[in-house]
DNA sequence: GTTGAGGTAGAGGGTTTACTCTACACGGTC
DNA sequence: GACCGTGTAGAGTAAACCCTCTACCTCAAC
């Protein structure tokens, strides 16, 4: 099961969300088309996998292991964030991407909105300010939004901006 | 034309760039078919049409007639977006999600990263600080895409983070 | 009144799609 | 050896899709 998840989460960030056909995603995911309807009923089943694999994936690679002292668990969730961008969403964030895709689905953008704030959350924590939740998630969408357009720059400021909002409290 | 590309930016923003049939972009073009066809002799050039449209429209409406002070201009163009996000783009920036739907179009890829460098540098000098597009970029991308997460408690953030960017300097 | 450009309405073709279903292979348990 | 759950391979269906094309209308210019 977490094979196909796999499988169809590596194809929705390489083709976006429109694009594939459940053939291709049948490929992807390594199995027939028979197995992979009956763990994934229904191509928005598939979606749903994907993004849920996703979510484990980020939250796994970005949050594992943070030191203690909240300004370099800070400044390492924005380098990781980076290393994510870099290998993995050169295209933007596929949650993001997913309800853009279909705006209308309730449940997608539900799962977004979880995603968001569990990161949200947890960076605030590693930060050592759970009231800074609003403040980080600018900083960390405006990162992985700016990534693609400026590049590494977007880190640098994007630290900058991090240490800003510490030290003038 | 402009009718035509008007239209075509509604459907595309109600209902995402992959579900909307050809015949339902021309009932929200308000023209015929063929008509359709005759400007935007393809599906791919709707889109195109209705983003340059959409670049357009967005221009005009953060940043006509900004006031001089820096401060002020910089205030205005956050609120202005802001209003953008409740009035127009309530499932976020529609050039992500153009490109999100369709990774691989190195040209909705370039339309976006003209797009966004516009709007930085426009940030940048009606702020008075043109070195500073960067993370003007990271502010007001991460305003755009946290509004619909966070409402409007992510302009009062932008808003402090944007004070921060001009008086430690 | 005629002409010609540019519009509408909508049927049709050929392709692609999501999904179902049949036929068969394998591997462990009685 | 018989059986059963779980897998693969892939043909088949009904619908939806993008795009083309024919037939007709409108209206301004001369």
């Amino acid at each position: 099961m977490t094979k196909i998840a796999a499988g169809l989460e590596r194809a929705f960030a390489q083709k976006g969300f429109a694009a594939p056909s459940v053939e291709t995603l049948r490929d992807a995911a390594g199995v027939s088309l028979r197995t992979l309807y009956k763990y994934t009923p229904s191509r928005e089943e598939m979606v749903h996998a994907a993004l849920e694999h996703r979510h484990r994936r980020y939250i796994e690679q970005v949050f594992h292991d943070l030191p203690e002292d909240g300004d370099l668990a800070l400044s390492a969730v924005i380098d990781r964030v980076a290393t994510w961008m870099a290998r993995e969403a050169s295209h933007g964030c596929l949650f993001h991407a997913a309800v853009a895709a279909a705006p209308q689905d309730r449940r997608l953008r539900a799962l977004l909105k979880r995603h968001k704030a569990e990161v949200a959350e947890r960076a605030a924590a590693a930060m050592g300010r759970p009231d800074h939740d609003v403040e980080l998630t600018i900083i960390l969408e405006g990162l992985t939004q700016s990534w693609s357009l400026c590049g590494d720059a977007a880190v640098v400021s994007a630290k900058k901006m991090a240490k800003a909002l510490r030290e003038p409290a």
